[in-house]
DNA sequence: GGTAGACCTGGACG
DNA sequence: ACGTCCAGGTCTA
């Protein structure tokens, strides 16, 4: 939706997952800042620390200094999970180091000097081409990957629209003004059953474009976005979120805040990418709701087991 | 095939 | 001060 680099976002949706918004920015930003070189240093627009005068008593606006997101080789070194470790990814250091490591494994690193994008960029950016149900299932295959950041990624990264990424806000969306059914039992935990439940009915009530529905609804239904872009009565006064907001002053629908997305490309690339759009993104594809097909019941599961098959064969 | 637990961490809340 | 809960899930048994 947004065509976020498709390799970021898949990093920082692994890092979304059982995880709250602030960290999640904390976790991709020390992504930046310790794997990949400084790109640039820019004063913080607006941003007036109430220690920041200098020796007139002006205001001094503090700089920051931002970081490309790394390479997909760079994640790969096997040293990279217990140093994500140290860095205080918890569980999801592993996920990340092979995810990158998977990645190189399959699509290599060697690259012209002149191409911004290493081999496994470029492939991420070919699941464009291919119908939601392939994308889906070639997404799954990474570690620490399942339905919803695979449907995120989709979303946010390769023009599936039509996607619904499911969280428990996206249930309570369906429930309350949808009519579905309120889980019995397990309310809280988001099965792969009830996912697809969830998926099916708000598709058939949202259509072709239910990836922008949802983002809508999403975001309203989060008490730190529902406000966002709106003009409040009193000023931001403060770069810290408070908790009450149980948000970050970032813009909605990506937890992959980086301002420091790699920046590798050239003018050339973007434009290259302009044309892209335009005939990737046209509307009329035919290629209706694959998303919401019965099989799709148990395809994490079904990927995921062929993937620790092959694995244990080797 | 479907379902509990475990899993890292840090901020809010009682 | 301290324990508990929760957060845009995934993996494993």
């Amino acid at each position: 939706m947004l065509r976020q680099d498709p390799f970021e976002n898949l990093i920082s949706f692994i890092c979304s997952s059982n995880n709250n918004i602030s960290r999640i920015t904390k976790m991709v930003k020390s992504l930046c800042q310790h794997y990949s070189p400084p790109l640039l240093t820019l004063p913080v627009p607006g941003f007036a620390p109430l220690s920041g005068t200098n020796s007139s008593g002006k205001e001094q606006s503090v700089p920051e200094t931002y970081h490309p997101f790394p390479p997909p080789s760079v994640l790969a070194a096997p040293e990279v999970s217990a140093h994500l470790r140290l860095l205080g990814f918890g569980y999801r250091a592993d996920f990340i180091q092979k995810t990158a490591r998977m990645l190189v494994d399959a699509h290599g690193t060697a690259r012209s000097a002149d191409d911004p994008l290493e081999p496994p960029e470029k492939w991420l950016l070919t699941l464009r081409q291919m119908n939601t149900t392939s994308a889906r299932e070639e997404l799954l295959k990474f570690v620490g990957v399942g339905r919803k950041v695979a449907d995120c990624i989709m979303l946010m990264s390769l023009d599936k629209k039509e996607v619904i990424p499911v969280d428990t806000h996206v249930h309570q969306i369906a429930v309350k003004h949808y009519g579905l059914r309120a889980s019995s039992k397990t309310q809280s935990n988001m099965t792969p059953k009830l996912y697809e439940e969830v998926s099916s009915k708000l598709a058939l009530v949202w259509g072709d474009y239910a990836g922008w529905a949802h983002s809508v609804l999403f975001t309203s239904d989060l008490k730190s976005f529902s406000s966002y872009g709106l003009s409040s009565p009193s000023p931001t006064p403060s770069v810290k979120p408070h908790r009450a907001d149980k948000g970050i002053a970032t813009p909605p629908d990506t937890p992959s805040p980086s301002l420091s997305k790699r920046k590798r490309s050239t003018l050339k690339h973007s434009a290259q990418r302009q044309s892209e759009d335009i005939s990737i993104s046209m509307p009329g594809e035919s290629r209706p709701d694959e998303s919401v097909e019965p099989e799709g019941l148990n395809l994490a599961d079904r990927v995921k087991r062929r993937r620790r098959a092959r694995e244990s064969t080797c």
